[in-house]
DNA sequence: GATGAATGAGAATTCATTCAT
DNA sequence: TATGAATGAATTCTCATTCAT
């Protein structure tokens, strides 16, 4: 997030005192993007919902497009480093000292924060995918972080002969198109409240071992 | 796709003979929806791509509405039951006498096919991710048609031993989020003009082994 | 007026067809401006006034600003290359043999397009007064178009020994000043119906005496 | 000014001590108002450009119009009377015994008064230009005031037999024509930071050899 | 069938002004 | 005295939709 603007609304949005109504106005406009998307949504609507009126919105967030980035960056510039940072920590912890532990760790993990942030998980994702301007600030942002660093860590665990013999490139791009279908159609197109520790479970062993049956090794 | 609107609109877009002007006026909506969403395109900005007056697209599709469903109703009507068809008709091809074969044959089949309708495809997931009401009407729809045919077939080839023992839920769920994530980031975050058979054979890999090296058969 | 889209919109108000409301914006736009100034005066005034809703002033127009052009435009495009051209055609033509015929000609004949004109002279000389973005499009080109020919013809009569011995450019510096104090007063301050035949000679005979050269005592 | 509220706000903007807030405020009410106009300035500028809170501004002077009398009344109640009392004196003054003396003195003198004051002189001029209210307050207040005073100075210097035989009216009003021409283009229109001593002599001797009886020649 | 002028409801945004602290 | 949060009316502008031709 080279962006300068970004910057700002970001820092303004973690450290500045908000007031009562401030607060509100960013819960109904979380509520309401969520739920509805940020185009179907009217600056008016998320007002009333607010109990604050319309004037008010844009003394503090200047623009509409403003709020938006008000309510996402905080999320978004939390949600990738911090995973960066615990990719590292979880590979090296004794806790996860095989991949599937490691594996697990992260999954419950980022379960646990989506959960928490559903709604502006929600947000990102129907706004990477209907704004193509936020696509093209978000998604290099999101390549240039978490990429590098998984790879790493892949790397790691296949010179640990724990992992298929193939790059790293492709191991994550698998892994990643998986987890990205996983949380996706968890939180966003079932808004299921909550992911079970089977279904967890189910997905890691999908993940290690795929669909073949282990007693069937007739590789064609 | 209970709803007779649904069911009126669908069969006047399909049947119903086209002149010119309505092919440009569908194509130029098609081309709009995809690249920046239909809340983001205006009726004025489709009059003008397809050198039609607005007049002319209400005469012919009544509301923006209808419009958006004349364009992906023909395509979400075939892409389903088809789907289900031609799963059914896989398994029991001799070509496909293996659940591998049967994978590689779906993505190949389906990636043909998205490929093909790449900008239909793009608005549908959009939308649906974009729009409640859409999301409402279509993702129950799909989970009607789909899974029951593809649990069977699932069944199948669980009982010709060939897949892990496990539920075909499960199976089946793990199996469409992958496949989702697939088709949902190959053609829509980033938009690919087409996919690798390299790219299609690692993703079979990865659904049929998974990630574990085969030499490491320490089970935790 | 280099700028394409002032040639954009000076052509579309001259050439385009207009119709019986579009009529009546420009009018009531033009009567509005004049009489309270564009910054003071709102779109929704003048929907009013023209019996106009506002969406059709901005479906012809497209923003307040594209509306106050297409007033204008017109206007300064026709006065002065206008005066230009009868700048030259007066100094050769029979009837102007003196500086002093040159120059009754040339006020009456400007006096009588402004008041033709008088609430579209109003708006120019209001907004090049007020709007900063207006005076560095306008005054750049005036500057550029009427100098030149008008030094010319300064040169011209001087060397007939009708004028002071004093650079073109002194002459010229001094009677646009009068004339423009004179034309803005009467025109803007004072709003002055019809500026009399007397009033005319006697800013002529102001002009005269300070303009003649002493030497040349043939007074007409 | 019969107007009772401008009495009120000029001896209160005269008498009245000054906070530093707002001397700052009246300062960059005074720069903003000379460069964008008084309608194209907001409250929220003039309180960021001052360093203060919208609320001191309103707490200070009610409202933005009385800002705008704020500024200007003192000004202009300076302006006028102060040049009545000037014309008489120099009529007087055994330095400016003749007209040409009495006209050089008076436009050096305000020359340097405008320059002085610049930014007030260009909101006075804008503002009586734009706001019809305002011109309707001070146009009648600046004709009250100045012609009859001048018009016995020119009645004066005409019977000394300086000036061409013609009603001082006459007089009056084409040499107001030329000084305000002068004042206006020099000061609003070309941003002249300094108007030259050759400048002033080429306007002295514009004025004087129209309005220097030709009888009469002795020049200085 | 096709046009394009016209609409009016609502969208984002601006701004002078008020008021509790 | 000074602040700055809050307001609501007004402003520019958008847009799906209607309708006479």
């Amino acid at each position: 997030m080279s962006n300068k603007i970004f910057d700002a609304i970001l820092t303004q949005a973690i450290t500045k005192v908000k007031t009562e109504k401030q607060q509100k106005i960013v819960e109904s406009a979380i509520q309401l993007f969520a739920e509805k998307g940020y185009s179907n949504t009217s600056t008016a609507e998320i007002a009333k919902a607010s109990g604050v009126s319309e004037g008010t919105i844009f003394k503090h967030y200047g623009t509409k497009d403003k709020l938006l980035l008000s309510v996402i960056l905080p999320f978004v510039s939390e949600l990738f480093p911090y995973m960066a940072q615990e990719l590292i920590k979880k590979t090296m912890s004794e806790n996860t000292t095989t991949f599937e532990q490691f594996l697990r760790s992260l999954i419950k993990d980022r379960v646990e924060f989506v959960t928490e942030n559903r709604e502006i998980f929600q947000i990102v994702v129907k706004e990477i995918v209907y704004k193509d301007e936020l696509k093209k600030e978000l998604l290099p942002y999101a390549l240039a972080n978490i990429p590098p660093i998984f790879k790493k860590v892949l790397e790691e665990f296949r010179e640990r002969g724990e992992l298929v013999d193939l790059p790293a490139d492709k191991i994550l791009k698998n892994l990643v198109t998986f987890l990205g279908g996983f949380f996706v159609s968890r939180f966003l197109l079932i808004d299921d409240f909550n992911v079970s520790e089977e279904e967890i479970e189910d997905a890691i062993q999908f993940v290690m071992n795929g669909l073949r049956n282990p007693q069937n090794n007739a590789l064609e």
